[in-house]
DNA sequence: GCCAACGTTGGC
DNA sequence: GCCAACGTTGGC
């Protein structure tokens, strides 16, 4: 099994409504790193979910792979802000996941707190805040839950 | 809302 | 293939 963490604005698709939804398509990603990652995914791989764009940002809850990589639908979408006319259905330049929601922390871990942490200081997320979909380390992973008060 | 850091685009 | 210009992300 493989960890992972993705990034939702706060404000645009938080974890209560992950929750609320249950499971869901995460369509837009267009940045070839990301997609890779998310190429990389296998069912059941835990996603610890983070809110960037809110104060304080911070990882809030968990959740799980439930569908591996499928082209993203909205690249061919004309009336979706994800369209890509680069793109085309015999080969597809833009895939996603569906993930499940699993939980929500009672204690988010801030970034900061994630900063301060000697034992996260190799995180993709303190080495390179601009990546949205990331591997996590199982050591990583398992200190993030020690830190959210998870078990 | 500002702006640093980063990724992508496109001219040469 | 280099790199300047540009657009976006995301912390603050």
């Amino acid at each position: 099994m493989k960890y992972w963490l993705m990034k939702s604005e706060a404000d645009v698709y938080s974890i209560d409504e992950l929750k609320k939804d249950r499971t869901t398509m995460w369509d837009g990603v267009r940045n070839y790193q990301a997609r890779n990652n998310m190429r990389e995914m296998r069912k059941g791989d835990r996603v610890l979910y983070y809110h960037s764009r809110q104060t304080p940002p911070a990882v809030v809850g968990l959740a799980n792979v439930v569908k591996e990589a499928y082209p993203d639908p909205t690249q061919f979408d004309r009336k979706s802000k994800y369209f890509d006319a680069k793109s085309n259905l015999q080969d597809p330049r833009w895939w996603l996941v569906d993930v499940r929601f699993d939980r929500k922390f009672d204690t988010p871990v801030a970034l900061q707190e994630i900063k301060d942490d000697a034992k996260l200081s190799g995180m993709v997320l303190v080495n390179n805040s601009r990546l949205s979909v990331q591997p996590v380390t199982k050591a990583e992973f398992d200190r993030v839950m020690k830190l959210a008060g998870e078990t």
